[in-house]
RNA sequence: GGAGACGUAUCGAAGAGGUCAUAACGAGCUCGACUCGAAAUCGAGUUGUCCGCAAGGGCACGUGGGUUCGAAUCCCACCGUCUCCGCCA
């Protein structure tokens, strides 16, 4: 949520800003709104006031034995005025929280405007593998090797799951335990949030209510509408711990990290480019975040995305780190840098982490504060979230990055102390 | 799933239609006094938010409705916590 101060002080600032990302707003209906809302604030109040005092002078004009009547019938008559003035309040507000809600939040003034085109390369690792053979999608290497059972996979849930098996088990959980022993390192908090959320978790993320279609819901069984929702992605946790809270400005920045699986719709965005699990209904993660002052967020920006290259490096990968042009960060955050790894079978970098500052725009939706211990006065924190990371493309990653001639492929040295050693990985 | 109890400030807790919501009482915390210093004691302070240039008002007793001139207090729904019973990994 944008501040509404700014836009009433400043709309054509905010317009502009909202350019950048792409997004036409118009505050003129909005501004009209907020003017006449005030202003039947200032009516309502005004009467809430003379009831106020009208409820201390009664009991005492009966205690004296005086006649009410009057001032009751008075009253009566200011009670039936405010509750409707009340009802045109409420509707004004909701016309206008509403609006509100639909506006993304403003790009940073560092982020170039428009969309993907204008994506910036900021930082390339490594370079493409080359293979003296035909090297093989990795669809192809882990069936052949049986660590990932795609057929029964979707027997199980349907087209876009697929089974981890054997090695391909162990080594997604020892991805997740090379990445948790780095944030542990690092001093993060790690947490293992619910995997089912309440509407307001989604709300707070600035996920609902426009992509509220993108998740998976859970129904009541009466009436329509749904009260939760299983994660897309840790974030929509971890931004709702301190939700509604006043923290102190001495213990910021929080940095949290938590492990869940994933789960999206991804209602037509299947790809033929895409099989395997490059987009599946269900996908490992682990999530990093932070709380932060305001003047801390950038650096904190800085220190995620450097987390989540460092790990993708560890495993010798070549990527790159991408900052996004405003048009293609997410609604929510003020900048993002994506990271991407290299796919050979695809020809192509995918995404494996997206590391955003959301600045203040998620703290106001979830209201969350913190005091200035120097006025005392509160302000909204800043969150930030990356992912460190997703295994979904890292894996396929591995597999094609070091796959052999013979069909085996070498595990990256890093993650061989949760796989009892082992180097390679073989057809059994 | 059944039965019941309870949600009031940082915590405990009183209030049971108006005269107690800047909220009694107790504790904590901050500042000050006393002290060489500390403890004890004494004094002062200690929620957030909205409207307004200001003066000054409004709102909030889990949340949302209702009854009433007036609701923390009565009624309804929902959320949460706890206890007992049942079921269960």
């Amino acid at each position: 949520m944008l501040d509404i101060n700014l836009i009433r002080q400043n709309p054509e600032l905010v317009r502009e800003r909202l350019a950048k990302k792409g997004f036409e707003a118009d505050f003129t209906e909005f501004i009209a709104i907020d003017g006449e809302r005030r202003k039947l604030i200032q009516e309502t109040e005004l009467l809430k006031a003379e009831k106020n005092k009208a409820s201390a002078e009664i009991p005492r004009l009966k205690k004296e034995g005086l006649d009410t009547t009057e001032i009751m019938a008075r009253m009566k008559q200011v009670s039936d005025q405010t509750r409707q003035i009340d009802e045109q309040l409420a509707e004004l507000s909701a016309r206008q929280q509403e609006f509100l809600d639909s506006l993304p939040n403003m790009p940073a003034d560092d982020v170039v405007a428009g969309g993907k085109e204008n994506n910036k390369v900021i930082k390339v690792f490594g370079s493409k593998p080359e293979f003296d053979f035909a090297p093989k999608h990795h669809v192809d290497i882990v069936e052949n090797l049986g660590i990932i059972d795609y057929t029964r996979g979707a027997k199980l849930g349907g087209s876009g799951f697929w089974v981890y098996r054997q090695d391909g088990a162990r080594l997604e959980w020892a991805l997740l335990n090379y990445f948790m022993q780095e944030h542990l390192k690092d001093g993060y908090e790690m947490l293992l949030p619910p995997h089912i959320l309440t509407y307001q978790c989604g709300y707070t993320a600035g996920q609902f209510p426009k992509f509220k279609d993108d998740v998976f819901q859970l129904r009541r069984d009466d009436g329509d509408g749904f009260s939760h929702f299983i994660l897309p992605t840790a974030e929509t946790a971890l931004v709702n711990m301190h939700r509604d809270e006043i923290l102190i400005e001495a213990e910021l920045p929080f940095k949290y990290f938590a492990y869940t699986p994933c789960y999206r719709k991804e209602a037509g965005s299947y790809r033929a480019e895409e099989r395997g699990m490059i987009r599946g209904h269900q996908f490992n993660k682990i999530e990093m975040f932070q709380y932060t002052v305001p003047e801390q967020s950038d650096a904190a920006l800085e220190e995620l995305v450097g987390k989540a290259a460092a790990l993708v490096e560890g495993l010798g990968l070549h990527h790159r780190i991408s900052k996004l042009a405003a048009g293609d960060c997410s609604a929510s955050m003020t900048k993002t840098y994506d990271i991407e790894v290299w796919i050979p079978s695809m020809d192509d970098y995918k995404e494996v982490s997206s590391a955003s500052n959301a600045g203040d725009y998620q703290a106001r939706r979830g209201n969350m504060r913190f005091r200035r211990q120097a006025s005392g006065k509160t302000e909204f924190v800043h969150t930030l979230n990356a992912s460190g990371l997703a295994t979904s493309r890292i894996l396929p990653a591995i597999v094609e990055h070091y796959q052999q001639a013979d069909g085996s492929v070498i595990i990256p040295e890093v993650l061989r102390p949760w796989m009892g050693g082992q180097e390679r990985l073989t057809a059994k």
